[in-house]
DNA sequence: TGCAAACCCTGTAGTTACTATCGGGTCAAG
DNA sequence: CTTGACCCGATAGTAACTACAGGGTTTGCA
């Protein structure tokens, strides 16, 4: 199979193998004469586990470790269970964050009707005032990540 | 003031306001005779602006933005009324995304118990079971943003 | 007056996970 | 034998910074 076919196949584009070969995610497979890459079934399961990951979004960096970490039978689960767990956290507290961010743009998005002038933004107003005030909610002390 | 006390006084990094005036996000100050940078009170109101759009994750784009149409107090306001509609609409998607996310990782994380080896672990088999499948929750066509 | 610490300068490169473009080579059908 | 679809490597771009490197300046203190 050739680089195009899999890519359609795993639902990538073309670069994203050619970079993923490129960072050791998956391995540089077998060339034709014309230095073609022809790949296996293997190179598709392969593919389809990292996307599995991508689509929890996990960085490539902790997909790179559980790929060397599943050759590896022997060895303690414990640094997959981590891995995990520390991205579920990464995802709690981004969602967390968005929940308020939602919250303060809706209001802010409820300032303002249509049609009138940027002298009168409520939002631009809200906006500016927000920034003179000394500590508003949305920006305490250091910047929310 | 000097770049070091700005800084300081908006809460962000000493780069980070250089990084601005290279993008023209705020006014390039005066500057003494052996060049060092000289910002008056209107650059830290800029600032505080600037800080308080970006802790409501704005793009820097939308931010200048707002700046070039807050100088123009004439002009309609729907711009900025549909700048921040739309950045709502983006953050709400999003925090929908985390959301299921969440979840997923959070059943991952049960499978695991600690201090067994990764032939038997929960996480790994299910990661690539999934991605075996043909149509996790997960990836099921394109890729999730 | 001399010196060191703390500050400032420009410019460049790195981060993440790709995507896009360039200039060229190869393959298959008609 | 040509045309279009495919492939190659290398490079640069994205967002919003952060981190150097290799210098110059200011300030406080002895």
């Amino acid at each position: 199979m050739r680089i195009g076919e899999l890519a359609a196949q795993a639902g990538v584009d073309v670069q994203t193998l050619r970079y993923y070969e490129r960072e050791g995610l998956i391995d540089a497979p077998s060339r034709t004469a014309s230095g073609y890459r022809t790949y296996g079934p293997v190179h598709l399961e392969r593919m389809q586990f990292i996307r599995h990951c991508r689509s929890l979004d996990m960085p490539l960096a902790d997909v790179k470790r559980l790929i060397a970490l599943s050759g590896d039978k022997g060895v303690s689960c414990d640094e997959v269970n981590g891995m995990v767990q520390r991205h579920l956290e990464r995802v709690r507290a981004k969602r967390a964050a968005l929940e308020l961010l939602e919250k303060q743009l809706a209001e802010l998005n409820a300032q303002c009707e249509a049609g009138h002038r940027v002298a009168d933004c409520g939002i631009l107003e809200e906006l500016i005032h927000a920034a003179q005030g000394e500590a508003c909610a949305c920006h305490p002390r250091a910047r929310a990540s």
